[in-house]
DNA sequence: GTGTATATCTCGGGG
DNA sequence: CCCCGAGGTATACAC
C-alpha cells in the first residue's frame, strides 16, 4: 500500500466526465494497482477512484491510470507532502453473519414458520428472468412462492410479482400464489403487496436462530 | 486526515456482525470522525467503516467507535508501525457531467428528438407515488409521460409502469402512454416493455450535447 | 424524518 | 462475458 498526501488536481474520463480542482489530499495505491483519491471527509467513499485492473503511468508531476475499458484518471501534482509505501501483506477477509442467505438458510429448514403444513419444493428455483428464493406447496398442494428480504420494499413486491406472473405461466405450478417474507415490511410495500394478493410475513430472525440451536442441542 | 498502518483485529455489530481476524491494515480517519479500515487490495471499499457522525474512544491497545444508531466498531491493535496526521482542509469538490440530471435538461429541451412534435408540459410531473422525469403531449395532444435513465433496465420500466398507472387515474390526462428514453436499453427492458406497450427510445448523448452548442454559437 | 431514485455504485454468483 | 441481485449499500432530494 502507497500513501501518498499532495496537493493536486484531478480528472476522470469514463463512464461520466469528473473534475477535481487543485487541493490537498490523500491518494491512496493498494498492492492490485487500484487507485483512490481521498478528501478529509465525506465517509469512505474517495472522491475519485480506479479500480484494478489497470496501468499506472507515473511522469514528472503527473500520473495516468488507464484500464482496459479505456477510462483514464489523470493526476496532477502541485506539491507533494508525503509519500510513503508499505507491504500489507494478503489480508485473511472478512466474515459475516445475519444477511439474507442466512435467513434463506432458516426459512428454507422450516417453512411451517410462514404458514403451517407449508413444505419446500426448492430454494433458488429459477423462473427464467431470475431465481425464486423458495419455492413450496402449501397444506392443500398448491404452489407457493416466496421471496425473502431482510427489509421488505417496493422493490422485492415487484420483484415477486414478475416471478409470480412467469410461474403461473406454467400449467403444472398453476395457480401459484406469493408470499414477501422479511424482518420487516414497510408500510408501503405491505399495501403494494396486498393489492397483487401477496401476503405479507414478518419473520423473528432471532427466533428462527434460536430453533436451528434447538435442533443441534438434539444431535 | 489521521493515517494509521497496524496489525490489528476488527469486529462490527451493526446491521450485521462481521469479523477480522489480525492482519496488517491501513487504518484511516478523517475529520469528519469517519472510520475505515482498508487491505492491500480490493477497490475502493473498506474491509470495514464506521460513517460519521460516531464517538472514537482510544484506549490502551483498543478503539471503539459508536455511532448514534448503537452501532460499534471495535479495533484491536497488535502493534503500530506508523501513525501520522495531516490536516487536508476542506475540499472543493467534484463537478461531474454526463449522469441523467444533464440528460433530462437537454431532452426536456428537445423533446422532439424523442418523437416528432412533441411538446414538454412540465418537467418532474408529480404522481404521488414520485416524479416522472417529463411530461409531454404529442402531435395529437395526447399526453405521454417519459422516464429518462442512462442505461435501460428493468427497474425503469417497472418504475414508469407504476407512473402510468398513477397517471392513468387521472380523467385530465388520460390515455397516458409511455416512453422509456437512455443511452442505452437492455434487450430485457425492450423486452418488458414492449410487453406493457411502453416504447423505447436510445438517445445520442454526444448529438444532444451537439445540438444545445449550435444553439450557443447562435447567439 | 420518511420515501424515492441514483451511483463511475461495488461485489459476488450463475449461465 | 453479461445478467441478476444484495449491500452495514451511501447519497441526494422532495415531501
Amino acid at each position: 500500500m502507497r500513501l501518498v498526501i499532495a496537493r493536486c488536481s484531478v480528472d476522470y474520463a469514463g463512464r461520466l466526465t469528473a473534475h477535481l480542482p487543485p487541493a490537498v489530499r490523500v491518494i491512496m495505491v493498494k498492492a492490485d494497482g487500484c487507485v483512490a483519491v481521498h478528501a478529509d471527509g465525506g465517509a469512505y467513499k474517495p472522491l475519485n477512484w480506479m479500480n484494478a485492473p489497470n496501468t499506472l503511468l507515473e511522469e514528472d508531476g503527473r500520473w495516468t491510470v488507464t484500464n482496459p475499458k479505456g477510462e483514464t484518471l489523470t493526476i496532477t501534482f502541485d506539491e507533494v507532502v508525503l509519500d510513503l509505501d508499505h507491504a500489507l501483506g494478503a489480508d485473511p477477509g472478512l466474515t459475516k453473519d445475519g444477511v439474507e442467505a442466512h435467513l434463506q438458510e432458516l426459512l428454507a429448514e422450516h417453512p411451517s414458520t410462514l404458514e403451517e403444513q407449508l413444505a419446500l419444493v426448492r430454494r433458488e428455483y429459477p423462473t427464467g428472468i431470475g431465481p425464486v428464493d423458495l419455492l413450496c406447496r402449501d397444506a392443500d398442494g398448491a404452489a407457493v412462492a416466496i421471496e425473502i428480504k431482510r427489509r421488505g420494499e417496493i422493490d422485492g413486491v415487484e420483484q415477486l410479482t414478475r416471478y409470480l406472473e412467469r410461474l403461473n405461466r406454467d400449467p403444472l405450478l398453476r395457480p401459484v400464489r406469493g408470499v414477501l417474507a422479511a424482518q420487516q415490511i414497510k408500510p408501503q410495500a405491505r399495501v403494494l403487496a396486498e393489492e397483487r394478493g401477496i401476503a405479507c410475513v414478518e419473520v423473528d430472525y432471532d427466533a428462527l436462530r434460536g430453533l436451528e440451536s434447538d435442533e443441534l442441542r438434539l444431535f
